[in-house]
DNA sequence: AATAGTAATGCAAACGTTTTCATAAAATTT
DNA sequence: AAATTTTATGAAAACGTTTGCATTACTATT
């Protein structure tokens, strides 16, 4: 007995109970089909009774692969992200790869950090979220010409590869439906959008929709509200304490738009009935509110699923290290989802007037 | 020129560059103190040059920590245990530590695979989510000795260290606030139970304290729904339209207390004059929405704050490997916030019956 | 029955670090 | 000025694997 004073056994530990040597334990495990049934077994037995787990680390130094993938989010906290990373998790779980995460909370400098430390874990691959990155953040991904992913964002002239949806197209076609509905008293409720090209991209493509119907809104009705209920809620509680109110609200994401309906009901406004809100997002629980919440799909779950596919794509291409070009973009479809919190604008009559 | 064909630097090419040996550039990384000034500054403008980024496998191999600890949780999408998660992550990355995260999907079966998983990869400590695991996962964890430690639930004769509520108690505390209040008629809205202590024990101090007061449900009156909007929508839903309807209801968390109230908003039933409606959790918007729910606060962010802080103090001292026993168990407060969907029952007048 | 192939195994050299030990040079003490 | 201590560095042995090459023992071919 007392092979080793530290308890966990290595490789030789078992190779020694097995009475083989380690090259066919490893190989054991890595080309099962070179060994001999009957060795195998033996190996098999010693690795049970000695509670026996390999060492990635000592593996990941033979240019194999780490079998991690590193996920950077600005925060975990938050339900769109939440149904992302879990997405993302499974695929990536699924094709047997290890997830680590962390997040940065909207600072550019904290995410060139984590990215550092992940590349001394030497993760296989880096997913990060969007396309707005610091230009050190690009410089150390290149260099290192990791496989990299930008998950939740799409745009054709990406310096990265990318999967997600057109934000602008979000915020346009929400702009439009509000539009359509003969609405021109429209005002807009959005988070920051230095650093978040999503946000931006959606109101970009808002504001762009209504200029070009002319219904571009005054300064006053364009409100900031970062995404978070109690200060949406805030937010668009004053917004609707203004003398001129608008007919229509269109928020940046669900949570505003969650925060607006709440605001209205203190001050007894009805929606849709006296106040028409349009969300972006399409978080879970908002088809089951009530009112059901109006508002832009992005298929999130689809978005992670498929990005971690891509992902696992992208590292197994650079196996063959030959063709490191080629940049990965998918685009997902967004679309609307009409359903309880806008109405079409009655014409004004006499009486309103 | 033409150190490597292989792109990435390693020490050696840091070492060469300039012009001292690897145990230098070894140590003026880890004892800086150790070497001259001038030798520091040349080996840092050669890591620069380089792009050197050290290696953590290598490094792991020599008994050093890996630097990650592992997280199991049994999903990500989920407003609470992504509040949770966040802070254990933020608190261990405060500590430099890099966070592995998988979810099992409340499957323990896959749960114990993560954990193997995790420990291939060497991670310094692992937490998971309750203290429901399966057999072998406990003795894997035994075994391996590795720092471990429970989120979310407080057991004071737990089989491993943990930080978390008393969920029993959060069923008692608000069990007994809605019959303080004077209902007698009380239904129950919870979660399945098996593997799931969080929701068992609720279930369970829920009906300790109305037993103990003669007011136990039916069986009509005990509905089961997952942690889900839309389904908690639907099971209550039926609950509201049977004949004998509750006065009060009793959720296993907020997500199904606010199905409950789409539920009954659905019905034209006004909360709280009609019914009176808590949740247990006390999740991010709780408070915000309209009417604003009354629930037992669950100081998520702390539990998954001081987990952080304990797992990082677990590692610590399982570096000085004598004392390897003491568990460590903290109970974080639970309180009820007292909101606006429950109201005192008025006594039943004549015309009522 | 000799030869060529194949299957199963072991040896030893990697992989990229850290660390112990030895040594040289410089600074300090006598 | 010799002896001692301190400071700075390098050589080499680990750490736990994988894998190319060599070896042995069979099996199939002539």
């Amino acid at each position: 007995m007392a092979s080793k004073q530290g308890n966990k056994a290595d490789i030789v530990d078992v190779a020694r109970r097995a009475g083989v040597s380690i090259s066919t334990v490893s190989r054991s495990f890595n080309h099962p089909n070179l060994v001999n049934l009957a060795t195998r077994k033996k190996i098999e037995k010693s690795v049970k009774a000695l509670g026996y787990i390999r060492n990635r680390a000592a593996q990941a130094m033979h240019g194999r692969r780490s079998g991690t993938i590193g996920l950077i989010v600005p925060t975990i906290d938050h339900a769109i992200f939440a149904e992302v990373i879990q997405s993302f998790s499974d695929a990536v779980d699924q094709a047997g790869f290890t997830l680590l995460i962390a997040s940065h909370g909207f600072d550019l400098e904290r995410e060139y950090a984590v990215l550092r430390k992940f590349l001394e874990h030497r993760v296989d691959g880096v997913a990060l979220i969007g396309l707005d990155h610091s230009e050190p953040t690009f410089q150390l991904l290149d260099q290192q010409a990791v496989p990299v992913i930008s998950i939740w964002n799409y745009e054709e002239d990406s310096r990265i590869s990318c999967v997600g949806a057109a934000n602008n197209e979000a915020g346009e076609l929400a702009a439009r439906h509000v539009l359509d509905l003969g609405h021109r008293r429209i005002a807009l409720v959005f988070p920051k959008t230095v650093g978040n090209d999503r946000a931006r991209g959606r109101l970009e493509g808002a504001l762009t929709q209504l200029r070009r119907q002319q219904a571009e809104p005054p300064e006053a009705w364009t409100t900031q509200a970062p995404y978070n209920i109690a200060e949406a809620k805030e937010a668009c509680g004053a917004l609707f304490d203004l003398p001129e109110r608008p007919t229509a609200l269109l928020c940046g994401n669900d949570v505003i738009a969650q925060g607006a309906i709440y605001a209205a009901f203190q001050r007894g406004l009805r929606v849709p009935e006296d106040l028409s809100i349009l969300g972006i997002g399409d978080f879970k629980g908002s088809k089951e509110m009530e009112p059901a919440l109006t508002t832009i799909h992005l298929p999130a779950e689809e978005i992670g699923g498929l990005a971690g596919r891509e992902m696992c794509g992208l590292i197994a291409q650079s196996e063959g290290l030959k063709t490191m070009g080629q940049l990965v973009r998918r685009k997902c479809q967004i679309s609307l989802a009409e359903r309880a919190t806008c109405l079409p604008i009655r014409r004004p009559r006499r009486s309103d007037l």
